[in-house]
DNA sequence: CCCTAAACGGAAGTTTACTGTCACTTCGCG
DNA sequence: CGCGAAGTGACAGTAAACTTCCGTTTAGGG
């Protein structure tokens, strides 16, 4: 899942390693499938070590999801943000960056609920994904097709609305941020003029 | 806070409709002080009785917290309809019922998750509000203001999606709303173009 | 190959909340 | 005002999860 996060001081032994990344992935899937109050032991139990590992390994709760949190950002974000920046289209940077965001988010939305829960998104965390986003708006705006009145922050939580959605029906989230995308948009930029169902 | 409940087959005894009472408004303030999953005993400690007393009135936390639901919808919800209902502007009376019904909710967010969470939300409950709401719906679409290819549910994924945005600041949520109320639009009906701070 | 430090698992103590029992108290009818 | 039924609080047993301790195992350098 994850290269072990690395090792400071000095390196893990072979077999704590193994440990360690199975905790990360085991604790990711136990956040999916039991919710995000999820019992240690669970966690424990799913990654085939004992409850005593895992509290070797990560003080408590709080450094156990900021750490899968860490590993999620690194993995999945911030490569697409790096390939939105990339787009030359404005709106389609903009409008592809979102959905990559909610698509990603509502698959793992126990982890993010277990993050808001423990205080897991840091000051530092919110901005590695705030800068790009914002250069994003910015360069939308300045093509004309993004309204002026929205700012960085807006994004993270137009994706928060779009991810809410899924708890309704997990898959019509598209439709809702169309709605959203509707809203921040100068005119109608958007291909398809109608919601998709 | 509320009449006590509809005694069908007997009358609460005074003491018991007191507490029976007391319990009701303890149990909504706990949820909002200490979130969803507050306990029992904490609910009963602020009501004033012994944790018994609280099993005894509600078969556990599904009753009670279905109980509160309740007793929000129809003392907060539903007069919020009739009144929509009687305004003859129907974007005024669309948006009216929506800012309401946020409003409202934001106030309550820990009794919601707790409703979410216990599926306190039966097909009645839901029915209860849809009918008024896709009237309102309709009344818009006929007049031409609000998109054709909306639905009534979509009004109340739309006050969900608008609640959530408190999570980030308790106040601005009519900055979100006025960003999906533009793109519910048929053209920008809304007084000022621009979105609230 | 051996030895030491690192890492592990099992088990047990602790806390927190749920839930039922029972003897006592209070309401309210007659 | 007295009596029976309804209602109540204190208490205790249970369950689940958290957390730590300690004897044993294993990695990996010398």
């Amino acid at each position: 899942m994850s290269a072990p996060s690395d090792p400071v001081i000095r390196p893990l032994r072979a077999d704590a390693a193994r440990n360690h990344a199975a905790i990360l992935a085991a604790a990711r899937s136990a956040l999916e499938a039991d919710g995000a109050d999820v019992a240690l032991e669970e966690v424990a139990r799913r990654a085939g070590v004992a409850p005593s590992t895992l509290y070797r390994r990560f003080s408590g709760r709080d450094e156990l999801v900021a750490a899968v949190l860490e590993d999620y950002v690194a993995e999945s974000v911030e490569p697409l943000l790096a390939r939105a920046a990339a787009d030359e289209d404005p709106w389609g940077a903009l409008t592809g960056v979102l959905e990559g965001l909610v698509d990603g988010v509502t698959r793992h939305r126990g982890l993010l609920a277990a993050a808001k829960a423990v205080g897991a998104f840091t000051p530092e965390l919110a901005a590695r994904t705030l800068g790009p986003l914002g250069e994003l708006l910015r360069r939308g705006q300045a093509a004309g097709v993004v309204r002026g009145d929205l700012e960085p922050d807006d994004l993270l939580v137009v994706v928060h609305m779009a991810v809410v959605t899924a708890e309704h029906d997990s898959r019509r989230w598209p439709r809702y941020l169309d709605l959203l995308l509707d809203g921040m948009a100068v005119g109608r930029p958007r291909a398809a003029g109608d919601l998709r169902p």
